[in-house]
DNA sequence: AAAATGCACAACCGCATGGGT
DNA sequence: CACCCATGCGGTTGTGCATTT
């Protein structure tokens, strides 16, 4: 049985051959890969288009980093699927030169077992059951109803202070409350951890989530700042420069690393009704998360004016990564809801 | 030494998605 | 709006090598 796309040609299957690779490379390295449905029969191969697609993305592609996977890529790994599961591809375009099979195999026959060996479950990256609990996992287990009150924010995005933040030391990218992951939609806290819980109005109706600074009166409100008019961010007043533009989906990604130097990101509103957008200020972007090195949110103050019609964060000299943080707000226990909106976040409350 | 087993990795399969008609 | 097609993705299987029995 052939592919779908092939099923009215012979072609061979199983593993490729020295010269069907050469004749591959030679082919795209000449003309690029173009339509991969036409490729076989340009290069002369027997073989399907999405094989040959796969050869090259897989195998053959010149940018691969060949070799098994320092710790850091481990890490990475760990942290990044610890928020977005079995995303593959979206994990390994967070690993310059590894592909998502390249990633998928080596948790599976590699991190898989090392959790497992730890105690932890690989799908949840909590303690499994069967494992000596510790103190905070205790504390779940009591009453995570009355433990957690309706008030408490499921998880937060913390960092360490700005004067003791230690970029060479690694630490979880975001800590979340698993437990907390499975109780009603409540809103979403991103704050400094300096910063008491009590001090934050995130009761407030309507207020999903909030960046805030010090200054308690300072709050920036996704769900009111998008219009003035609407409870959710919109769209079609987003200009088409703006990462919120629906053309580029929520986030524009190039603004999601911050380049080398680059340490400040800021959120503006032009205008009453229209929406905020985030600028990456400073050097030349890029798209290769060069300074993805510790995996952390970074300081992310935000700073408005009394109307709140100016927003600036600034990301002390780390990545912010606007995916992680969209793909960890999701509700209720879901990690990763499917969708890229942060619209998404929007429950009927 | 040969068979059995385990493992890592390459490749395949089915499905989802998006664009074009 | 429905259909077709190409592409991308994640789960699964196949293959070959290394290790163990």
């Amino acid at each position: 049985m052939g592919h779908h796309c092939c099923s009215k040609q012979k072609v061979k299957r199983g593993l490729w051959s020295p010269e069907e690779d050469e004749k591959l490379v030679k082919y795209i390295t000449t003309h690029g890969h173009g339509c991969w449905s036409s490729i076989p029969k340009l290069a002369g191969l027997q073989r399907c288009g999405k094989s040959c697609r796969l050869r090259w993305i897989n195998y053959l592609r010149p940018d691969l980093k060949r070799g098994s996977f320092t710790e850091e890529e481990e890490r990475i790994i760990i942290d990044v699927h610890r928020i977005l599961g079995n995303r593959w591809a979206q994990i390994a375009k967070h690993l310059p030169g590894r592909t998502d099979n390249e990633v998928k195999n080596f948790w599976n026959s590699c991190i898989k077992k090392k959790l497992v060996a730890q105690g932890l479950d690989p799908k949840t990256h909590n303690l499994m059951p069967t494992s000596k609990p510790n103190s905070y996992n205790n504390n779940l287990s009591n009453n995570t109803s009355s433990q957690f009150p309706s008030s408490t924010t499921p998880f937060t995005i913390s960092s360490p202070g700005k004067n003791n933040f230690d970029p060479t030391k690694s630490s979880p990218l975001l800590d979340i409350n698993p437990a907390l992951l499975t109780l009603p939609p409540q809103n979403i806290l991103i704050n400094e951890p300096s910063m008491p819980i009590s001090n934050y109005p995130y009761q407030e109706n309507g207020v999903l989530m909030s960046f805030k600074d010090q200054n308690p009166n300072s709050t920036f409100d996704f769900t009111n700042a998008a219009s003035c008019s609407s409870s959710s961010l919109d769209h079609a007043n987003v200009p088409s420069s703006s990462p919120f533009n629906q053309t580029n989906g929520f986030i524009d990604e190039s603004v999601m690393w911050a380049p080398n130097g680059m340490d400040t990101m800021e959120l503006s509103q032009p205008s009453e009704g229209v929406a905020p957008t985030l600028h990456a200020v400073g050097q030349e972007q890029q798209t290769q998360p060069q300074n993805y090195v510790n995996g952390r949110v970074a300081d992310f103050n935000v700073a408005t004016n009394e109307k709140g019609m100016e927003i600036d964060g600034n990301c002390a000299g780390n990545a912010f990564d606007f995916e992680y943080m969209e793909s960890a707000l999701m509700p209720c226990g879901m990690l990763y809801g499917g969708g890229n909106s942060i619209e998404q976040l929007q429950w009927d409350c």
